[in-house]
DNA sequence: CTTAGTGCAAAGGCTTTGCAGCAAT
DNA sequence: ATTGCTGCAAAGCCTTTGCACTAAG
C-alpha cells in the first residue's frame, strides 16, 4: 500500500522521500480530514525535523495532482481528505467536526445548470451540509 | 430600503450606527462576494475612520442574524453575499471571482441523503462550482 | 443612564516565502 | 551531476482580541 502511493508519486513525477511517504501514510484511511497543523503535530513525534513548510508543499503538491481534496470548510484553515471519490462533507458547526457525506442513489451528474455561466468549464463540484451533530445537539448556543 | 435595513437592524435587536448603515449600503445588490477587507477598502474614502475591527463584527452580527451570507471558498478568507436566497455559488480558480448560480427547476429539498448522519440537524447547505470562468478557458496555467 | 458598538493597536492563527544544504534520481 | 525537496526562520495575510471611549436607546 506503500508501495501504490510510491508507484502514484512517481507516475506524477514527484520524488519519493520518506518525508511524502509519512504524510501519505498518515492520511491513509483517516477520516477525520484534519488540517495541515494537525498532520504535522502527528508526525511529529516520530518525525522530530519534519517541518511544517514541507507539510504544506507536500499536500498542495498532492492536492494538485489529484491525491487528496483540499477542502475550505471553516473560517481560516484548509483540511485534508484522502478520499478522492465522489462524496460530500457535513460541517458541525458545534464541535467542528467534519464528516463524510456519500450521495445516495445513481452517481450524480457534475454539471453548472443550465444557462448558468456559459463557456465556463467546470472543474469540480463542492458540497457542505452545516448542521449541529448527533452529539452537539442541545448544546447549540442560544 | 435604507429604511427597509434600519427596521430589520432594529428588529433583531442591534444598534442602528452610521458604520452599519455603510456596509449594508455597500453591500446591497452587489454581486462581486467582497471580503471584509475588501469592504473596509471600499468606504475608506468616504468614512476615513471606519475601522477594520468594526467591519469584521458588523459583518459577524449581520451574518449571524441571516442578512447575509459567509462563504467559505477560499484558502484564507471569508467572502460576503448580501442576496440570502437559495443559490450556490462559482468560483473561477483563475480570476478567483466568485460568481452566483441560482439553481434551475423547482426548489431543491435542502436535505441530507437518507441514513446518513442519523439524529444530526441540518443548519444550511452551501454548493461550490470550481470552475475556469469564459474570460479564463485557456489562461490556466498548463 | 446603560451598555452595545467603535476605533486603535497589538496579538493570533494559518499559510507562504527565501534560501542554503541535502538527498532522490 | 542535477535539481527537486527539506528544514528553518522570517514574513504575510486575514482575523480576532483588549480596552478605553463614544454614542444609541
Amino acid at each position: 500500500m506503500i508501495e501504490q502511493q510510491s508507484a502514484k508519486l512517481k507516475e506524477l513525477g514527484l520524488r519519493i522521500t520518506p518525508q511524502r511517504l509519512a504524510i501519505l501514510a498518515a492520511l491513509d484511511g483517516d477520516t477525520s480530514h484534519p488540517s495541515a497543523m494537525e498532520i504535522h503535530r502527528r508526525l511529529a513525534e516520530g518525525y522530530p525535523t519534519l517541518s511544517l513548510a514541507t507539510v504544506y508543499n507536500t499536500l498542495e503538491a498532492l492536492a494538485e495532482n489529484g491525491m487528496l481534496l483540499e477542502l475550505p470548510i471553516t473560517k481560516g484553515k484548509l483540511n485534508y481528505d484522502p478520499d478522492t471519490s465522489d462524496h460530500d462533507h457535513a460541517y458541525c458547526s458545534v464541535c467542528g467536526r467534519i464528516f463524510d457525506v456519500f450521495p445516495e442513489g445513481e452517481p450524480r451528474g457534475a454539471s453548472l445548470p443550465a444557462g448558468a455561466l456559459e463557456g465556463a468549464r467546470l472543474l469540480s463540484v463542492r458540497r457542505v451540509y452545516y448542521i449541529a451533530c448527533k452529539e452537539c445537539r442541545g448544546k447549540e448556543d442560544l
